[in-house]
DNA sequence: GGACTTACATACGCCGCGTATGTAAGGTAA
DNA sequence: TTACCTTACATACGCGGCGTATGTAAGTCC
């Protein structure tokens, strides 16, 4: 509302009253239009899904039309590789800054994963990153930033060989490995009829089997 | 193709030249469409995907046309979900074979596992039943059948808590952990540019953590 | 054997995607 | 400053796919 009207009054004042240089104000406009056709595919996917969500119609809540989309994304499905580039770096910072706070490695890992499974029970990830984006966009390990969701967790497994707590596995694998079981632990819960009982059970089965990576339990 | 021409030498003579049951060769010739319907469907799904795959053209390729798709199965969805119905059920034998022909419980929970990856790898069943099932029609857990694969895997558990093998968990919340661990293994796989050495790995790690199950290891 | 029901095929309209084209504004060099 | 070029969009168009309404022939039941 206020920010469409301060974005038309910004945009016509644009000519000359730059203070020194004149290649910003463009480059400030794109970024914005981007920002602005990210953010409203981002919530159009997250509530209708993606293949319900239509061009039109998101484009024209965001002010724009299709063809701003098309010039900047390509096509429908490189806007959504947009959105799920911003959503996973999103989810990695999150994840680091828990995983920063633990007091051991171990508890850093054990924080990771159960911040895994509650991001994953937020409808806008679960739909987009986990259901749509691998339907749309093929596995996420092969997605441009290949994952950073999963470095991080393969960076704190890492700590974990190198200090001797769990065995010496691969670490990538067994990210993947743990990530893949969170996630099914996060759909199951999140349509569960009952999901505190779920997420109990859930996180003690979790727990249970992530036991057989340490060396002494 | 000779089929083709069976059919419909079949469907001319069928009046009056019934042994004894009039009421039979309607049957047949319904169930008969409706495992065509499926089985082009599976067939354009497994090819193109979900999305891609023209209802026009698979009940064309059926000999058909799409007025009989929505007359036994309502949309595209209806037919997805009785495709995948058919596959689950396939899938779910299979492991029951693989489970039955084990020695031990715990070696049938092994083999199960892995037969389930290396079904996840077959290229068919991951673009249905892992990728587009999921993001059209949802939570597989959810699925009429409630994903018979996951029953097959909770039944292996629960012998194997029963004869006191592995500690007593919900046997349930393993097998999806489990199964969604197994999953992402196979995905990974899937994709990798050197599949064998990926597929050593994921192996590894996943007794590794399996291995968390056990009483005593 | 005649009325009713079923199992399809045919025909139509709508919507959504992608593309080709138009246009106005910004950037650049004289 | 001005003229030219490029860029960032909007507009217009066509096509294909989905769903539905309608038609029709065959099967079923009394």
């Amino acid at each position: 509302m206020a920010e469409k009207i301060a974005d038309k009054i910004v945009t016509e004042m644009t000519p000359g009253t730059g203070v020194k240089s004149a290649a910003r104000p463009r480059k400030e406009m794109i970024a914005e239009t981007k920002a602005k056709l990210i953010a409203a595919a981002r919530r159009a996917f997250a509530h209708q899904g993606y293949a319900e969500a239509s061009m039109d119609d998101f484009t024209a809540g965001a002010g724009l039309t299709r063809g701003a989309l098309y010039h900047h994304f390509g096509d429908k499905k490189g806007l959504l590789m947009a959105v799920i580039m911003q959503m996973d770096a999103e989810m990695s910072d999150r994840l680091a800054a828990i995983s920063s706070r633990a007091e051991t490695p171990w508890q850093a890992f054990v924080d990771e994963c159960v911040a895994f499974i509650e991001m994953s029970l937020e409808p806008e990830i679960q739909r987009i990153m986990l259901l749509d984006g691998p339907a749309v966009l093929g596995d996420p390990s092969q997605w441009p930033n290949q994952s950073a969701c999963i470095r991080t967790t393969t960076a704190s497994l890492q700590k974990l060989i190198d200090q001797g707590t769990i065995r010496p596995v691969d670490a990538e694998a067994t990210a993947r490995l743990v990530n893949g079981a969170t996630l099914s632990a996060a759909l199951w819960i999140a349509n569960a009829q009952d999901p505190d009982t779920v997420s109990k059970k859930a996180v003690e089965v979790f727990l249970t089997l992530v036991s057989g990576l340490l060396v002494e339990r």
